[in-house]
DNA sequence: CTCGGCATGTAACCGGTTACATGATTTT
DNA sequence: AAAATCATGTAACCGGTTACATGCCGAG
């Protein structure tokens, strides 16, 4: 359901044809929102037949005709009204925690193991979302650039900040991921220590 | 993919018939993973197929005739390999993120409603996960009691405190977001003052 | 006798994923 | 000439959601 606002808000900063369009939201697993090349197709022919973006055929720098896709006036209102208005959150469904939730099972090695992998990769996130952070902070992203030309100097500075908190959340959570994480790790080799040579269901 | 893993953990704990399984992911919003009832049943009809439970028909105290479920010791396999493997995270898909990277676009008092709504979502969150990890510490959830029935006394801390910690974090993560949407309603309201009377595309 | 709770499902739908198809153009 | 990239899709599948169907039992 989402995918319909997400292409909505990349298409109001700058209309483009549905190529780069998907290419971004393939890419972006680092983003806020990812989706394979197909559905951005799919969602994009019904924007355009619910009337919320149009296209127009241009003539691409090379000769190849393609459709730059951009808010129709009634898109503009209807992304508008979502962002508007509050959205109960989707049901909680959270894999990693459903793993962690089953470490009492496991060899304590094993956990360990799974947790570091979640770190490493939580670590990743962090760098990623903490650069575009910064690069939004310096109004240095292609995307950005485009936004902004269409608005009037005095927004940009509440554009850009509210851009770069955005991805300052997803970098908090990632590093509260990465803490917890860690502490984890010490529960299970302090229970270790406690109570030692357990020998779990599975023993090797 | 992620519903099976939840079933078997859960019916490790304590075997039970499709019905209270089914009410249990219903119900559980606050949960780590929540299900409706008609989906409990697809799967646990997959799980019986793949040999990873088995159900013994049991006449009910009513005179029902129910099936208890329980792992098969395949079952037992295949979720400690399961936990005891890394499994990459899904691709980001925040809708709240989204929203919120809209909020530059709507006047403030439109974002501030919607964020205030966020953190009193995330507070009652926060409050039931807080009061659930509190009583996993007390041993006092039905399920957990039922678990510990099972298992020697010398585990039973092991598998309180993980429980409680992976409950802990989810208090830990909605604690952030409420931290954060604090913040950024501070933020909207210092651009306001800043840079006062912009009109946005939707003025009344 | 009806209503709510126990118990087990089926059917239709939708969002998202994986994989494949097609054709043009640009690069090597 | 072959490979990469631009550009736009289709098809099959799967997990998850909503809604409905069925029948038994015990309580009011």
């Amino acid at each position: 359901m989402s995918l319909r606002y997400a292409v909505l808000e990349v298409l109001q900063a700058s209309p483009m044809n549905g190529y780069r369009l998907a290419r971004r939201f393939a890419e972006a697993q680092r983003w806020v929102w990812s989706a394979p090349q197909s559905q951005v197709y799919g969602v994009l022919a019904k924007l355009r037949e619910d009337g919320l973006i149009a296209g127009a055929v241009r003539e691409g720098e090379n000769g190849l005709s393609t459709a730059d896709y951009s808010l129709t006036p009634e898109g503009e209102r209807h992304l508008a009204r979502w962002i508007s208005e509050p959205h109960s959150e989707p049901p909680t469904r959270d894999p990693f925690a459903l793993q962690a939730l089953g470490f009492d099972a496991v060899d304590t090695d094993s956990a360990v193991a799974v947790l570091e992998a979640h770190i490493a990769e939580q670590e990743a996130l962090i760098e990623q979302w903490g650069e575009h952070r910064e690069a939004l902070l310096r109004r240095d992203t292609p995307l950005l650039r485009e936004r902004l030309k269409a608005r009037p100097a005095g927004e940009h500075r509440r554009i850009a900040e509210v851009k770069a908190m955005v991805f300052g959340r997803q970098v908090e959570l990632a590093t509260a991921k990465v803490d917890w994480a860690r502490r984890m790790v010490d529960l299970l080799r302090d229970l270790d220590r406690e109570a030692p040579a357990r020998d779990e269901s599975a023993s090797a």
